[in-house]
DNA sequence: GTCTATATATTGATAGAC
DNA sequence: GTCTATCAATATATAGAC
């Protein structure tokens, strides 16, 4: 097997990806300033998934870190910084399971297991799911270039192991595009919306549970499909 | 075959849901009135879909109405007010290919068309779906009731319908809340993640056929799965 | 590094002439 | 019904004391 290589989770991994452009600063040197920038990052985590980028205000982050704005500002001089962080610097843990998927092992179990940890993503990480899925909704303003590029190489790479198996028959054959984007849709879903989920499913399955049913569930369709083949 | 009863797509149909509390306003008497406020509720969906409620201007969807924010706020007098119209006048709508799903016919061919009206909903009302998609975001504050009255009566009793399919052998036995989630999210992944689609597929594959690629997809997956039964 | 005070721009909404 | 002018609140960001 080859290495894998393990990302942190940590939201403020420094990004350095070129696109802060002429206001990107040098990384936090010290460790309190380190420390800092983490609590800034985790209460802008909050606040931008549920409200987006323009939706959210620092007054609002300020204070779900336990600072003052000025104080929050000599962190981070913009707005802009603080979302581009959090947007860049979450990217590589996000795709981290696709690029788990390996050629080499049992085609199957590669892909459920796939969807196995897109969902735990889900149920685990579901803040970082919602900031995705509202830079999605407006358009990928400050995301685009990295998706036409570094996503797209990616499921390119993907796309071409899942065809390599649909023609050695391992899985059936289908269009692999359009099934990583079924994955991404059906286990994202349960993050970006938990609260109709909750609400659908109310008081009696809507609990902590509903992550194992929908394991159960996925597992099931993407497998064997609804159509009663052998009854 | 029972009676369908056709909703209109006119997003400024009325709505009167007594979501919208004491600020209630009679509805528009003259042709006038009601064709200003269609352009404006059209208006209003461009923006709302795409920033979410707070992040949306008034001054934005003024000027895509082509009129001043004074004279805006003449028909609507305050923001919340066209927004809640949006939500609510379109949920009916929204939910009507569901109501649609019958016991009546083939259980399969039935499941094949629902998700096909889906996808075409993601095709031709992409704003709308995002709209949704941004309340959900947020965590429904102004639609938190609907989905677990209106929304929630709807979906069980549509799962009992599944769950009657099932006992008769007609489809698979699973899960028929989390059979609906699923359709729900993959249809509306492509109004929602449009932009992701479109840069994963590339200028090759992303132009207007990915619906149809998406259509075959998802009818292959929902039916058979991906594991090779049968080669 | 953290604070109070404040500059500056934008926002939702209103007043009042026409 | 539509406009210009404007208010009051809120927004991002900065100045400067400590």
């Amino acid at each position: 097997m080859p290495p894998i290589k393990v990302k942190m989770l940590d939201p403020a991994q420094q990004a350095g990806t070129g696109q802060s452009g002429p206001e990107g600063r040098a990384p936090a040197r010290t460790r309190i300033q380190r420390e800092k920038q983490d609590v800034i990052l985790e209460a802008a985590l909050d606040v931008f998934s549920r409200e987006g980028f323009r939706g959210a205000t620092i007054d609002q982050i300020a204070e779900a870190a336990g600072m003052s704005k000025p104080n929050l500002l000599y962190y981070f001089p913009r707005k802009e910084e603080i979302y581009n962080r959090l947007l860049t610097g979450m990217l590589d843990t996000w795709l981290q399971p696709l690029r788990e998927l390996d050629d080499v092992g049992d085609p199957v179990a590669e892909i459920r297991s796939y969807i196995r940890r897109k969902l735990e993503m889900s149920r685990d990480f579901p803040r970082q799911s919602r900031l995705f899925a509202n830079e999605m909704l407006q358009g990928a303003p400050r995301m685009l270039d990295l998706l036409e590029t570094d996503l797209k190489a990616l499921v390119d790479e993907k796309a071409k192991v899942l065809e390599g198996w649909m023609e050695a028959g391992k899985i059936r054959r289908t269009d692999p595009y359009h099934l990583i984007f079924a994955i991404w849709a059906t286990t994202q879903h349960y993050a970006d919306f938990d609260v109709q989920v909750r609400a659908v499913l109310g008081q009696g399955r809507g609990g902590e549970g509903r992550f194992e049913d929908a394991a159960r569930f996925l597992e099931h369709l993407f497998m064997h499909g609804i159509f009663p083949h052998e009854g």
